[in-house]
DNA sequence: GCCAACGTTGGC
DNA sequence: GCCAACGTTGGC
């Protein structure tokens, strides 16, 4: 007899329609990432188990939006794309980095770093407080409270609201 | 610079 | 396995 799905079980999840990288634009901004070789560069040094799975479900081609952190004000800078999927982040391994793991070994390396492509500048740039406001993205993982996590899945309706905000107020 | 939120660590 | 202490993040 085939196995009944149980009624408990999650609905696949659907893969996000974006995702949202956060970065200190004193330490690499978005500006930096389009000025970059080829616009593109490695997204290393996360080091939380959460922020990697989400890194590790990131296909090539994905849109990502950079979202500028410690920033005045802080908010989404611009799009990027995957360009190579995860892939072990060689800075675990480097006793010179800061993000350094020497619990992680080579044969089983414990984080990953992905590359990304910068596409463009948005519209304009999109303030924290402007996300905030608009209902279509209350669960936008960067508009969540005491949210601390560097990387986050966006989903389609979020994705949208978020392009038509950057284009509205640009042409007033 | 403050402090709330959250993840990690380590003693037990 | 619990949970207090600690460190970090990041908005304000």
């Amino acid at each position: 007899m085939a196995k009944r799905t149980s009624p408990r079980a999650a609905p696949p999840q659907a893969h996000p329609a974006a995702w949202i990288l956060k970065t200190e634009p004193g330490v690499f901004s978005f500006a930096d990432l389009m000025a970059a070789r080829e616009r593109t560069t490695a997204w290393e040094g996360v080091r939380n188990y959460q922020a990697r799975n989400f890194l590790r479900a990131m296909r090539r081609g994905d849109p990502v939006l950079i979202y500028h952190s410690s920033a005045e004000p802080p908010g989404i800078a611009g799009r990027a794309e995957v360009v190579r999927e995860a892939y072990p982040d060689p800075t675990q391994f480097d006793a010179g980095q800061a993000s350094h793991d020497p619990r992680s070994r080579p044969s089983d390396p414990t984080w990953s770093a992905v590359d990304v492509r910068g596409i463009e500048p948005l519209a304009r740039f999109l303030p924290l407080d402007e996300l905030k406001a608009d209902p279509a993205l209350a669960t936008l993982g960067v508009c969540q409270r005491g949210s601390r996590l560097s990387v986050h899945p966006v989903q389609a309706g979020e994705w949208r609201a978020i392009l038509a905000l950057a284009k509205r107020k640009s042409r007033s």
